[in-house]
This record gives structure tokens, C-alpha cells and sequence, in this order.
DNA sequence: ATGATTTAATTCACATGTTAAGTAATAACC
DNA sequence: GGTTATTACTTAACATGTGAATTAAATCAT
């Protein structure tokens, strides 16, 4: 095996694994509630009584549109959010309603202690440190292009 | 926008970015191969002569076994691997046919490029280092179980 | 104002992610 | 040696990922 791809060592594969490793620490509790994770992410960016569109909501949850569409589709049916009217009617501006604020609150504090945990095993300075790192290396390569 | 839930320095999320981000970079010449990225990775895991059961091939690839089910048929149909036959009539070993092992070659140059170029704008160091970081996180939280 | 262009979001088609249930072959045990 | 449990994988059902095409509304240019 001294010549095959070194798989564990890939930077693609340790993103995933850990990435995959982080995501299973959530998703119990929040498929628990009803709410798949990138459901749960759609409501934590809309906390609070913030008014995204589409657009917004999909770059800060990092899902594409045709996800979007589909769970706000489902969000809604479940009374958790509404379309709040706007001038430019193109846009769709999406808000929680009260049944949704107070779902969020109520996975919101397990999800801290979720988060304080990894914190806690991991240890605060080395997560931050590797927060940092991760976002400088999306920098470089957004900046690169690198469509070569 | 200042009491936004702080999204951009979550671990979650970082990681989410980066490793859309680090995919971008290869999406695109993986898929002009008519390949997409999870079967990309099968098709790599086997390169070499490598003879590997689904559950193995799961494990390295981080491909849930329902995926790799289908992700496996469809790479049969196109004539890329083959099912080697074995005792254990419950396991499913794969390899990769000539055509297969040729599309592997094919595609294995430019990534190996792409990686290149990616250590390159990231810097070797910090690249060896973050991988580093990120086993080391996905060591913690499967040992914590943290099913809390 | 009319028509071309751009923008915002949706729809479509197909591939994968995810959990739970099902199937078939092996192993375990008495 | 026949029953039971375990293992390896597949199916099923639904949710999301992904790129291309589509629709509708705003903007631009004249």
C-alpha cells in the first residue's frame, strides 16, 4: 500500500471525517425536535426576528437555492416560518413565526452545551486556532479562482 | 447584523465553508471526466488493482453504504468495476476494470495539480498542520461518544 | 413607454445523504 | 444438525446536493 493515494492524510477526506464527526454531536438532539440540520440551520440564521431573503438565508447556511426552496417549502407547512411582503417581489423575505422562535430556543440551549462540550475536548484555544485556519484556507482558494 | 448568531466563527460552519471551498477545486475537471466526487473517490480507493468489499470501500471513501449501493451500480453499468467473486457470498468485493484504472489515471495528474496548487496558496506547513488538527478533533469527539 | 438585459427564485432531473426495515448468508450454540 | 443470532449488504422513503433550464419581476437603454 506504500503507493496507493494516502487517503487519511487527504485534506478533502480529513474535512469530511471531521466535519462528519462534528455534525453527529448535533444531530441527535435535533432530528429529535423534528428538524433535519440544514433545517436547524435555516432556523438559527432566522433567530431573533430576523428577516432574510433567499439569497441571504442560502449564503449564511451555505445551501444552494433549490435546497432552500424545498425546506422553506417545509418550514412553512410545519408553521414555522412565513413570507413576509416586500417591495421587490422577486425577492421572498422569510421570517419565524412564534411557534418557530420558540423551537429555536429550545434546541438552542442543548445545542450550547453541545458546543461547549467539543470545546471543553478539544480545548478552546486549539478550536479557535483551527476556526481561523479554515477560513484562511476558503480565503486563498476563493481568491485563487483556481479554475486552472 | 451585529447580534446575528455568529455564524462565521462557528466550528460547524467553518468547516462547511472550507470544505465546499476545497471541493470547488475539484468538481469541475472530476465531472468533465463524467465522474462526480463521491464517485471519484470510489474509482480512487480502488486504483492500483486494489480488490475491496463495500464496507471497507464505505469506511475509506466516507460513503454511507446506501449511497455506495447505488454509487457501485452505476459505476458497473459504465464499465468501471466489476464484482470479484469470494467465499463469503455476503460480501460484495469490487475492482476496477482496464477502463476503469485508465479514467483513474486520467483523472489522478490534474488533481494531483490541484493539490499542488492548493498547498501552494495555503502553504505546506499550515496544510500538514491543519489535517493534523482535524484528526485530532475527530479523535476526541468519537472517543467522547458524546451522545450526552 | 417598449424591448433587451439582468436578477431572484423556482422547477426539473438526477445523484447522494440518512434512517429504518428487509434479505440472504455465515457463524454460534446447544 | 437445526435453531438462533450476527453480519454484509440492499431496499425503501424521504431530504438534500448539484447543475441546467425556466419563470417572473425589476432595471436599463433607448
Amino acid at each position: 500500500m506504500a503507493d496507493a493515494p494516502r487517503y487519511d492524510d487527504s485534506l478533502t477526506i480529513a474535512l469530511l471525517r471531521a466535519r462528519e464527526a462534528v455534525t453527529a454531536q448535533f444531530r441527535d438532539h435535533v432530528g429529535e425536535a423534528g428538524l433535519t440540520l440544514q433545517q436547524w440551520r435555516v432556523i438559527r440564521a432566522l433567530a431573533g426576528g430576523m428577516e432574510l431573503d433567499t439569497t441571504t438565508l442560502a449564503n449564511r447556511c451555505v445551501i444552494l437555492a433549490p435546497s432552500l426552496t424545498r425546506i422553506i417549502r417545509h418550514l412553512a407547512e410545519s408553521n414555522l416560518v412565513l413570507q413576509v411582503p416586500t417591495r421587490d417581489r422577486r425577492q421572498r423575505v422569510i421570517r419565524l413565526t412564534e411557534e418557530g422562535e420558540a423551537l429555536f430556543t429550545r434546541i438552542w440551549d442543548i445545542s450550547q452545551q453541545k458546543y461547549a462540550a467539543i470545546e471543553t475536548a478539544f480545548g478552546r484555544t486549539e478550536m479557535r486556532e483551527l476556526v481561523v485556519s479554515l477560513n484562511r484556507l476558503r480565503a486563498c482558494l476563493e481568491r485563487e479562482g483556481a479554475r486552472g
